[in-house]
DNA sequence: TTTATACTAAACCGATTAGTTTAGTTCCGT
DNA sequence: ACGGAACTAAACTAATCGGTTTAGTATAAA
């Protein structure tokens, strides 16, 4: 009935659900104020089945970060996701920069992961690092090589120029 | 010996104390990871005199990360702490944006209360609200004024260009 | 000397925590 | 029909939590 899963019942499903729970949990309380109780009550699992999923607490935590940063990059900068190279810079500028603020400031669950990645920073320091080198060098390619392959906007340090507008742009 | 306080032996010393104590330990681990008899052993002091300061430990938080913004303000804008109006705008430029990325770059403890501000702002939204209103209005506030007081450099709307000139410096 | 204030160390409270264990159930391929 | 894997609810452990209380000490003004 719950068809399309290749192993028994639901084992990979049940993997899927606590990392919803925990989601849920840990993005509006942050790590250390979430309790494996909650998660597993979020998830509709029992907490011996959260832990025969991952390790420990810390596990659960890196393993759900890494699932969001995925689906995240995935989500913004899938193919066909950003506006071609082909249109005109005033209107591929537009695209570009609406969207990203769409984003940052519509979407609350958004929101909710910076604010655990930064607050965790600290203790989880190669989140937060994979993170950042793997997002931003993502956005600044995007931008840099736009910008590049329109020499007609006459711009003599496309990286430094889509650095100056992304740090507006996250700065607001 | 102790000298120089109002009132008796070391009550204004104590909340002192307690608020360096807890500054230690908040800035390290974070609010729900922070115990209060670790605040009351990195402070010397007995956990009944911290309850006897503040009332409790949202209280103790709220009354640190305030003293603490105070503290950091006053550092950065206190009066001759940024270049003066009349000098060259390319050595006011450089000054400015030296300063504040010092400041950024290699000041562990702003670093962790800039991570623990952003990590707790869902919780304790006013205290983020604050910060940012108060701190961004003044940088940018000192940086639009120049720019306005300086019409040879032909820029069109200051404040703009200040936020642009801040946003890239917050994100790099 | 008395009295009030600030403090201390330590015990205590009820609640919650991460993580384990136990005993039993459901469902699968064989 | 059988064995095994995934799962469940619930009890359990040892530790920690925020906060209070207790009993006692040091100080300084009266």
């Amino acid at each position: 009935m719950k068809s399309m899963n290749s192993s028994q019942s639901g084992t990979v499903d049940k993997a899927e659900a606590i990392l919803n729970g925990a989601m849920q949990e840990f993005l509006q309380r942050g790590y250390a104020a979430t309790s494996m109780d909650k998660v597993a009550k979020a998830a509709g699992v029992s907490k011996a089945t959260v832990y025969s999923h991952f390790q420990d607490k810390e596990g659960l935590f890196v393993a759900l970060v890494k699932r969001l940063a995925q689906q995240r990059f995935t989500e913004v900068l899938g193919e066909g996701n950003f506006p071609s190279h082909e249109i005109e810079p005033r209107i591929f500028l537009k695209q570009f920069l609406t969207r990203g603020l769409e984003k940052a400031l519509q979407d609350k669950e958004y929101h909710d992961f910076i604010r655990l990645i930064i607050g965790e920073s600290g203790r989880f320091p190669e989140l937060a690092q994979t993170f950042i080198t793997y997002g931003g060098k993502l956005v600044v390619g995007v931008m840099t090589q736009y910008l590049k392959s329109h020499p007609e906007l006459n711009i003599k340090d496309p990286e430094a120029t889509a650095r100056i507008v992304m740090g507006a742009m996250v700065h607001y």
